[in-house]
DNA sequence: TATATAATATACCATTTGGTATATTTATTT
DNA sequence: AAATAAATATACCAAATGGTATATTATATA
């Protein structure tokens, strides 16, 4: 069971965590945090040391959600090269999707923790990485199962499919026209369909 | 011939344009400006209405270098399909070229002007849709040349080389490793030659 | 139920924020 | 050179910033 702060910790995390996202880490006021949460200082830095903890938190949270969303839809096959297509089909309606989150952590955060003395940086990378073995997991695995051919670069081709992927994010919200979106994935098939499908 | 007053716009625009790229509009505060240009607030506010209309000059001044600098690499070559294969070739390169700027502006921009109320986003969407209508233009061009493919749509081509460009310089820049452009600007060739090229 | 502890609220802090009114300096014109 | 206009510097403002020390209130333990 949680003690109260545990749960309001939680509270904190949840509710800042797509104004975190929309807004940035230096652009977020502490303000923003307790008129959200309707908390006070008190509360909040009793939970947390300080702004930068509780950005990070927020950042985890989002992609915590959004990686357990993804592991979800890729459950509807256990076939890696079905996993595969289910990706860009999770990413082919992102943008309503990750709306909620207030757009996508990787890219926003990504973006605005450059010029930071933050952590998140390192933590956004660290989370491209993983997706990225993940991706190569993924393909090595087809291989084994002789779906995928032999000759496919599986770590070269994670890189492709996710740079693909971010680029069409970033293009559907800056232009709010999700066709950018659906465009690369039906891209992203056809190439699948094409080099890696034996 | 400039007057004082002019000459003082330009330099201030021309020092605090990578300034904002980098660190975003809200970001980069009125004291960042009068320190990097060892003017005071003054001579700032005598010149510019108000910080937004220092972010808004910053941006288009950095789009302007840009823009010009991408036009002079397109001279090398009269033909539109060697123009379209120069495009690649810049961006190829860009991730050094683009430090200089603070960054990419497109990307950097407009990802952060998502949360503000500035105009900031308008401009970039604009600058979006030129830069495509120039391709689209350019693979149109082609076409009456019999150097591109008929069939070829050429706004939706514009669209996507725009979207794996941008993705390409998201990824680079996010995790400092110039793999992720040099590959896509290999593989847009490959697509260009296979899929345009008549 | 009394006591100890954990959690939250309040009041405050120095610093910084964007912006302005006015004083001073620098250019231009007569 | 004197007068005028343009450009910049200075001094100030209220509001907001992230953070802290302490007071107050809930909660758990004895």
């Amino acid at each position: 069971m949680l003690t109260k702060s545990e749960k309001t910790t939680k509270y904190i995390i949840e509710t800042v965590a797509p104004i975190f996202n929309k807004k940035g880490y230096e652009a977020t006021s502490m303000k923003d945090i307790t008129s959200a949460t309707s908390l006070t200082k008190g509360a909040i830095y009793g939970n947390f040391k300080n702004k930068e903890a509780i950005a990070i938190a927020a950042f985890k949270e989002n992609v915590n959600v959004l990686l357990k969303k993804i592991a979800k839809h890729q459950n509807q096959s256990k076939s890696p090269l079905e996993k595969l297509y289910l990706i860009t089909d999770f990413y082919t309606n992102y943008y309503d999707y990750s709306k909620k989150l207030g757009g996508c952590p990787i890219l926003n955060i990504g973006v605005d923790a450059k010029h930071q003395e933050t952590s998140l940086l390192e933590h956004v990378r660290s989370v491209i990485n993983k997706t990225q073995y993940n991706i190569s997991k993924l393909i090595d695995w087809g291989k084994e199962t002789s779906e995928i051919k032999q000759e496919v670069n599986s770590q070269l081709f994670a890189k492709r499919l996710y740079s693909h992927i971010q680029g069409a994010i970033f293009m559907t919200y800056t232009m709010d026209d999700e066709q950018y979106l659906k465009q690369a994935m039906v891209e992203m098939n056809s190439i699948i369909k094409n080099e890696i499908e034996k």
